[in-house]
DNA sequence: ATATTACATTCCTATATAGGAATATGTCAA
DNA sequence: TTGACATATTCCTATATAGGAATGTAATAT
């Protein structure tokens, strides 16, 4: 109860996430609904572990679940993804900068070496 | 050995980002290297814990450090979490089909209860 | 050489898994 | 009711933190 070791898998996106089993999960059910014994004969994972990682996932809302006789049909909540996109989304801007930095540097290089046959001059 | 009971955070990005205050300690070193101690300032942490996080981070390329007298100036290397970006970008499209099915349930919801006054319709 | 500054590392502890095995629960069929 | 089928939960264990305190280390100034 004092200190948290480590942030619980249940308490947001990011940690359900920073599991690779639950990311195969949720990238197998998001385009359609499907029952568990699918996702175990599909990911090959034993019945037991996907059903901890579908409450997991469930209980930060990265997957919904209908019931449908006896089976339990889970899909992914892909609006519960949004906000790591977003997160992520903040720094695109740094790693083009970084990218095009690259780019001027290897083009001064080539220009230095080679002054009148770079393809991608403007001034050609 | 045996079992790992849960991935490392310095595994991979997706582990590492998991935990609150190295998500801090990358907004804030994302546009300008800085040392140490001005982290320990900005975000109100330990010092230990900061090298801690930055040590993490540094393990799975998240940020690069580089060596000035006695300091050390770490900035973020945006470029690695381009794949986390990717990774739930996969997902975009899903949850803009969700939003837009929401939209057309209830324009068709509005359109039910007042066929003559939406404003929206193509065909007015 | 020594004190100081700036970080890093170690030790210790409580917590939180994730996997495997076994078992419990819930639903439908006959 | 009795099975059978589909999932969920519990128990147990090894592992991996993250925080706090104390200490170690590298570089610089005097």
């Amino acid at each position: 109860m004092a200190s948290m070791a480590r942030a619980a898998t249940t308490s947001d996106a990011f940690n359900a996430v920073a599991e690779p089993r639950r990311r195969a999960i949720l990238r197998f059910l998001a385009d359609r609904e499907r029952p568990v014994g699918e996702i175990v004969a599909a990911l090959k994972l034993e019945q037991p572990s996907v059903s901890k990682h579908l409450k997991v996932l469930h209980e930060v809302g990265l997957v919904r679940m209908r019931r449908q006789g006896r089976c339990k049909l889970y899909r992914t909540e892909a609006a519960a993804l949004r906000p790591l996109h977003e997160w992520t989304g903040q720094f695109e801007r740094f790693w083009r900068q970084q990218l095009s930095r690259v780019k001027e540097r290897a083009e001064a290089k080539m220009e230095a070496l080679n002054p009148t046959t770079n393809p991608n001059k403007e001034n050609l």
